[in-house]
Parts: C-alpha cells; sequence; structure tokens
DNA sequence: ATTCTTGCAAACGGTTTGCACATAC
DNA sequence: GTATGTGCAAACCGTTTGCAAGAAT
C-alpha cells in the first residue's frame, strides 16, 4: 500500500503537521491532481473507488483539516449564506473577512484591459472583482 | 397602506412584469434601500417589523420572482456547493456560466493599478477576479 | 372566474457533529 | 498509552416545495 507515487503528497502533509492517514493521502492526491475544483462528493466518488469504506464524511472533516493547515481552499465563496443586492450594474466588491460586510465599487479594472491565457476559447460575457480585506471597523481591532 | 413613499416601487414591480402586493414591495424596498446586500433572513427580519404575519418562505419566493425579472441578483456565488483546490496562490478563475466548469488563470490584471474609491478605509489583503462566460465546450451549443 | 401569491409545514441536500472503534505516533 | 482520525448515523440549517386559503387582475 505504500506505493512509492504517495511519498511527495506524505512529505506534503507531514510538513504541514497533518497526521498522515491512507484516506487522507487518497483525499488529497484526488483533489491536487484535478484541475477541475472538485467538490467534496466528487472528490469522495473519486476516493471511493480505492477506498470502498471511506465515508463522505471523513472528506469533509479532511478538507477542513487541510484547509486549516493552508494546504486546501474553498474557491468563490465569499458569505455562508446567499446575499442579495438590486444593482444590476455592481458587480465588484470589498469584502471584509472578519464582519463580512460588502461594499460595492466601481470596476476597479478601469479601461485597463484584462489579460488573458491565449487560447482558452472562453466566450467571456464579463467580470466580477472581489476584494478581500478588513473593513474600517475591522481594522482597528 | 397605500402611502406615497411606496409608489416608485411600486411601477419598478408592474413594470418588470411582477405582480404587485404589499409583501413584494416590502421585501423589495427593503432590499433596494440597503447598501448592505442582506440574506433572505435579514430581509425577513426587517420586513417583519411592518407585516408581523409575513413568512421566510414568501421572502424566498419573491427574491427568486425578482432575480428572474432581473431586479435583484445574488452576489458572489458561483456554484451552489463547496469547491476546493490546492493552489493558494490561484485566486482568479474563468467560470462557465452554463456548465459550472471552472478553469484557474494567472491575474488578468497583470501589473495595473486597481482604481479604489478615495476613502474606503480598507485594509486590502487581495482580489479575486472571476470572468464569466461560457467555456469552449459550451460555447458551441 | 382564473391565475398568482401567501403562510405554514414538511422535505431537501450539502455540511457538521457525536460517538464508539480503529489507527497513528 | 494517548491523542487523533475514521465510519456511521443523526442533527443542522439555509433553501425549496406542496398545498389549502387568500388576494390580484
Amino acid at each position: 500500500m505504500e506505493g512509492r507515487r504517495e511519498v511527495d503528497y506524505m512529505s506534503v502533509l507531514k510538513e504541514s503537521g497533518i497526521q498522515v492517514t491512507y484516506q487522507r493521502l487518497a483525499i488529497y492526491k484526488a483533489l491536487h491532481s484535478s484541475t477541475k475544483h472538485p467538490s467534496a462528493e466528487e472528490i469522495y466518488q473519486k476516493v471511493r473507488k480505492n477506498f470502498p469504506m471511506i465515508s463522505l464524511g471523513t472528506v469533509y472533516k479532511s478538507l477542513e483539516r487541510f484547509g486549516e493547515a493552508g494546504l486546501v481552499q474553498k474557491v468563490g465563496t465569499m458569505a455562508d449564506v446567499s446575499r442579495y443586492h438590486t444593482r444590476a450594474d455592481s458587480h465588484h466588491h470589498l469584502f471584509c473577512i472578519k464582519c463580512q460586510s460588502i461594499q460595492d465599487i466601481a470596476d476597479p479594472i478601469g479601461g485597463n484591459e484584462l489579460s488573458l491565457p491565449d487560447g482558452h476559447g472562453f466566450e467571456i460575457l464579463g467580470h466580477d472583482v472581489i476584494i478581500r480585506g478588513y473593513c474600517p471597523q475591522c481594522v482597528e481591532k
């Protein structure tokens, strides 16, 4: 079971202070070797092929543990609950990572061109910029 | 109950083809007059002061109806489930609004300065750019 | 009169938690 | 031997849905 290919992953986990288990190796590998930003469920399905007994709960717990260690992050989520506004033209925000307040701003890119990778093949409809930091109230503390 | 101040909101709803009720007026007003990007629960609490019988379900249904009519949108949510990745340096994404695929990209702002409003008072830690559109597979259809 | 909306309660689905057993150190 | 992780199931919580009564047109 201690295949050669797991070794780097094992070092990564160890060096991050994370206790190593076969489940965690498999979860981290599944995530790290994918470019698709999978969900917990997708990781679970992938890992299950080699670890039929693994539970989805373990995947969630491991991902959270990885997150605490700075190895893994969620993509594109500001707050945990849906939040709404009425201004169709306002897609750019200052977001306070402490109190989760959100402030509208004008497009901070202004007239500058976005530089995108060649050959991405996307039909671009627009862009949203989220600037993360501490709002005035939370800076002071 | 037909106060003068509701009149503009009534027109807005009517012109968007939305059937007008007092509940919807109150919900739309609560949202439109706030700069805080409230959650459904927060809107519910606010509206409840004037409409003690209103239900949270009505708030959700109304917000969805407003969304269909283009009057309201959720802020900062890509997909509905959490998705993960391992690259701490990758905060910029191409997001397909059809198939919900996500592709990492380098910072599309490059060396350009972000132009922020004066006096925002935020301590800025970083920025995330999400570019919305159709991925190559979904463009073709 | 018909269609749409409301309020209530139940259902749903992604995520978290509690606990007994197993594994890592 | 102690601390931590695993698997399972139940709980949680934001959101959605079904339905009978009520309001809008």
